[in-house]
RNA sequence: GCACCCGUAGCUCAGCUGGAUAGAGCGCUGCCCUCCGAAGGCAGAGGUCAGGGGUUCGAAUCCCUUCGGGUGCGCCA
């Protein structure tokens, strides 16, 4: 990997920064943060856990194990809508054949409400078709919920999310991307299923990469001697600059320059001793960092209840090397100070510059005071922990951060855990893959360069201005509305595409697929809402009311079967934190409408028809957009 | 060297707490606009689930192994 691409991947990692000490966010802000949605009175579950609790009495009454009742949509449509295989697993136990289990299990279903009873197929599966009534009385309940069909937390907690992490010695770039799209979808999901949640941007502003920063400053005015000349250089202090100067000096260490590395660790260890000098350095840099950062996630429709950073949880960390000490986790080595986290008997063998292998504790020792008596990354990480549980108390901590960092946590959370200040099963890293170019390697510019991520907007904006032209929309709009939907269709596009992978796996970068107004994109789905919200308007128009929902149509059944599908879909997303059950959802449901759309004319039908086929486009429409909210993406009123 | 992740249709990806004929989008072939937005719908072709072995009534899914790719491995974050 050429090294300019690994110098981004490994900053992109992280996603740390600025701090706002003296505002008032310090654990203020958070708390009056928007609230969780009220619950409803009256929930009700979707059809599959209906049918498992069904399927679960049968199984309990006929001594059979009710974990393996459960009922799910079937991948057999020609042979029922849903399906249990449990009498396969069961047999055994039984000491029946599958066959006579499922029959058994046909015999004595009663909830025939729900569903007549199932047929039986293959070797002992079951199948079922929900009956119109039950189907109906779903669909009525999602178009009248506010929270179309979704239930909310059993149990409410208190949780931290961590994600976005832009490094204040430059701007944020590409690698910066699925931190934040991943982990405002999360943030959301947790936060609509009424947990108590809070965003943290943490951002990287107090490492090695400030003292490099302020070492290079301190070259280029020949010293800091002359205030009134720094003063000058701070007031006039750009973005740019910044974002030139931190790699150029980075390259420098990189390449083996020691001194540079000596004077900037002395420089980051002045910083965090608390010189008045650096420190004042250090706020000019992160002011004009920070806002440039502001103005890019308020762009990608990113935003955050905690604007804290490393520097934030640095008031911390001398109690807590102290308070380590007393408990006798750390351990001397080589000028440094060490927490080991292994375990007995955990090592790995480990290959040495001289070519000898020897075989050591794994996972590595946690550094957590440099032998310069500065702290290091995992240090303030785990600060941070002792910072979260002090100010908001969280159940679970979850850190949307790039996989290749998964190390590293393990690290963290278990010096946490033997330290005491959290359980283990507190923290919780949400890794994901690398955004990748179309040579597969990780994402760069024509030039070999980082992307800046307000460029990759840019083009995206222009990519969506063009598909807008092309397809002739939004001629008639004024110069705002053109803009405003040209930029969610690009949000969208990028974020419906990164969405829709599983998070765990890296994906090819490619904004002419992801924009495109065809197919599995952020765009088509836009394109679905907004052809509802059109129908909706000209019913208004025509003073047009929904009435109840009466199915009768294949298509209007496969409409109410895919709206029921939500709840399953964003419990899915919650429980394994992959927002891409959602995507999923999203456009499962909008196919569905298109059917719905084709078969079933809306505004030309009558009466109680017409009324019903609103209802149901209006149950779509406002389960769509709640969908597409939960990742993160906007729906215009017309494009 | 050691560890983790990945290898599914021409391409990009789902599926992997084992279960019926392995799915979707793009691309390809063919139908469907006097009718609410065809940015759509319907149908079809296309796959030794990298290879081999094992467990099981049953394996893309679990275990072992080979090959191929990615990533990580103490004073960066």
């Amino acid at each position: 990997m050429p090294s300019t691409a690994k110098a981004a991947a490994s900053a992109s990692t992280r996603a740390t920064t600025p701090k706002c000490r003296g505002s008032k966010n310090f654990c203020g802000a958070a708390l009056d943060a928007r609230p969780p949605k009220p619950h409803p009175a009256k929930t009700m579950k979707d059809l599959a856990s209906t049918f498992s609790a069904a399927n679960a009495a049968v199984f309990a009454k006929l001594g059979l194990d009710p974990k393996h009742a459960d009922v799910r949509r079937s991948d057999r449509p020609d042979l029922g809508e849903f399906q249990a295989n449990g009498a396969l697993a069961v047999a055994k136990a039984a000491g029946k054949k599958p066959q006579e289990v499922a029959q058994s299990v046909a015999a004595e279903w009663s909830a025939t409400e729900l569903s007549p009873a199932p047929s039986i197929a293959g070797p002992g599966f079951l199948n079922f078709k929900v009956t119109t009534d039950a189907l109906t009385k779903r669909a009525q309940f999602v178009a009248d919920d506010p929270l179309a069909g979704a239930t909310p937390v059993e149990r409410k907690r208190r949780v931290v999310v961590d994600y976005g992490g832009p490094n204040v010695a430059k701007g944020m770039h590409v690698g910066h991307l699925r931190a934040s799209i991943i982990g405002e979808s999360v943030k959301r999901i947790y936060r609509f299923r009424g947990d108590e949640v809070w965003g943290d941007a943490h951002f990287g502003d107090w490492g090695f990469q400030m003292g490099l920063v302020i070492t290079a400053l301190e070259d280029e005015l020949g010293g800091f001697d002359d205030e009134a000349k720094l003063d000058a250089r701070l007031k006039a202090l750009t973005l740019d600059q910044l974002e030139a100067i931190y790699p150029a000096y980075a390259k420098r260490v990189k390449e083996g320059d020691i001194d540079v590395r000596d004077r900037a660790r002395k420089a980051t260890a002045a910083l965090q001793g608390g010189s008045a000098l650096h420190r004042t350095i250090w706020k000019a840099m992160h002011d004009v960092s920070m806002a440039a950062q502001k103005r890019d996630f308020a762009s990608l429709g990113v935003d955050f209840d905690l604007w804290l950073g490393e520097s934030d949880a640095d008031p911390l960390i001398p109690g807590m090397v102290e308070d380590l000490d007393k408990k006798g986790l750390l351990e001397d080595d080589q000028g440094a100070r060490i927490l080991r986290v292994a375990n007995p008997g955990e090592t790995k063998k480990k290959k040495r510059y001289d070519g000898s292998v020897v075989e050591v504790e794994s996972p590595d020792p946690l550094l957590v005071v440099s032998s310069e008596g500065s702290a290091m990354y995992g240090t303030t990480d785990l600060a941070t922990i002792v910072q979260r549980m002090r100010d908001q108390k969280p159940d679970l901590i979850l850190y949307c951060v790039d996989q290749r960092q998964a190390d590293h946590f393990e690290q963290v959370y278990r010096a946490a855990a033997k330290a005491g200040y959290a359980q283990r099963d507190q923290l919780e890293h949400i890794g994901f893959g690398t955004m990748n170019g179309p040579d597969g390697t990780p994402f760069k510019t024509r030039a070999g360069g980082v992307l800046k991520l307000q460029d990759l907007i840019g083009q995206a904006d222009e990519k969506a201005r063009e598909r807008l032209r092309e397809n002739e929309i939004g001629a008639d709009f004024s110069k705002e509305e053109f803009e405003d939907v040209a930029h969610k269709v690009a949000t969208a596009a990028i974020k419906f595409a990164d969405l829709s992978n599983f998070r765990g796996t890296s994906y090819i970068f490619d904004l002419d697929r992801f924009m495109s107004f065809e197919g599995k994109t952020g765009p088509y789905l836009l394109y679905q809402a907004v052809r509802i919200k059109s129908i909706l308007r000209k019913a208004e128009e025509q003073r047009l009311k929904a009435g109840p929902i009466a199915i009768e149509h294949e298509s209007e059944r496969a409409l109410a079967l895919a709206l029921d599908a939500f709840d399953g879909a964003l419990r899915a997303a919650y429980d394994k934190k992959a927002p891409h059950f959602l995507a999923e959802h999203a456009f499962n449901l909008a196919q569905a409408f298109s059917g719905f759309y084709t078969n079933c004319p809306i505004l030309p039908s009558e009466g109680a028809v017409r009324g019903s086929r609103l209802a149901l486009a209006a149950a779509t429409l406002k389960q769509l957009t709640l969908t597409l909210d939960l990742l993160g993406i906007d729906v215009p009123e017309r494009m």
